[in-house]
DNA sequence: CTATATAATGCCAGTGACTGGCAGTTCTTG
DNA sequence: CAAGAACTGCCAGTCACTGGCATTATATAG
């Protein structure tokens, strides 16, 4: 089986760093198999290293855990919001702004992104600490993403509690979104349509806000 | 210097059920001021456990990770607020009622609680594993609370995304609150009118959500 | 093309959180 | 008070993660 295609990017990099890409990709590959045969508890760091034929104190230059390795798609998402956010001009409301670049984002994540991204979710389901570090890693996200707020609205977070209440509830619906998604998905196949809804529920976990500070019972 | 006194509960209950809370409580006092005058990566589960004459096998009976004895006082609000709010009579917005129940919780955790409260957030926002542990806590009582409001609203979250998003509106509050608090409150002194400063910001950031979703630039 | 600087890698021997198992002790209860 | 239940302590083990150093591979200067 080949290793997924190399991005455009990788070419005419010098070798040193071609060999680090090769490498990590070899790490994520590989932990995505054998997390989704043997399960991710189940996996010590040392089968993963030596099947992929690199150093356990090299795997850890790469990755900062073991979680890390197994979320890489999902990270690979949130770099691409961020940088696409931090471009966006908002015209409207900044909801909506959060809300069309994530949509966005998700769409335009490429087929190979689309394969990992499935079969890491249904990893996160079924594996507490992954869980917890895919919670974590949405929390980090919210403070960056707080941070470009800053920027792009010239406030401080500390005098308008806005700010990073709106970092809260895009990352509040992305986590909606992403369970309500998982959930009605659990199958690994059929990449293109799967996404298609993941946007869709991204956007409809947006939308309920606004109904759900006046809900009664 | 004596531990705090025993709660009411404790009397009558059966020997052994007393000598464990006992042991608990020695253990939280103890990690709290070992925490605060080493810090939490410098202090270890040895140093702890000899520190607090228990076994380290039994530490593990009592707390499922080195984390959770740090956080034992945000894990009694939790524990307080869940039941405040499940047997609380929604009457207004369900987001009142969140709200509401929160702030009367957290004015009515009395002395002692207050005292080691504070400690324990000074302690989260110097320590990185800490304020990660207490996110990751955070989310998990977003899940109760999204529990009890399916009983409560009678109503199942998996159709209706307002619950979700609700409980996670609830706990992002919490964490603007939190933060903003902790950092105009750095000192470990006066604890009666701290709590209420906190109350007051959990309020404001509940408050603040309907200018929220209408921002803009 | 060789020599030297630079950086990535592999290896080793830790550290420390956490766990299973078992033997001994301490409560509870009939 | 005896039998059983519930703890507790101890021991040895697993595994993620780290610092330090020798080795090797790449880049660069002469």
């Amino acid at each position: 089986m080949p290793t997924s295609p190399a991005p455009l990017a990788e070419r005419s990099l010098p070798l040193r760093e071609r060999k680090k890409l090769r490498a990590r990709r070899e790490l994520v590959e590989t932990a995505l198999r054998l997390f989704l045969d043997r399960g991710f508890d189940e996996t010590t760091l040392n089968d993963l290293t030596e099947a992929a034929d690199v150093s356990l104190r090299t795997f850890f230059r790469m990755f900062p855990s073991k979680e890390a390795v197994a979320l890489a798609a999902e990270s690979e998402l949130w770099d691409a919001y961020l940088e696409q956010f931090a471009r966006y001009d908002i015209d409207g409301t900044v909801l909506d702004a959060l809300r069309d670049t994530l949509v966005t984002t998700i769409a335009n994540m490429g087929e190979d992104w689309t394969r990992r991204f499935l079969a890491t979710r249904g990893l996160v389901a079924r594996t507490p600490a992954l869980r917890d570090h895919s919670d974590l890693t949405s929390i980090t996200v919210q403070r960056r993403l707080v941070e470009i707020l800053e920027t792009k609205l010239d406030t401080d977070s500390r005098t308008d509690v806005r700010l990073r209440q709106l970092g809260e509830i895009a990352l509040a619906s992305w986590r909606c979104a992403a369970k309500n998604w998982i959930r009605d998905n659990p199958g690994p196949r059929g990449g293109k349509a799967k996404v298609a809804r993941l946007a869709r529920e991204v956007r409809e976990a947006f939308d309920a806000i606004p109904a759900c500070i006046t809900l009664r019972p």
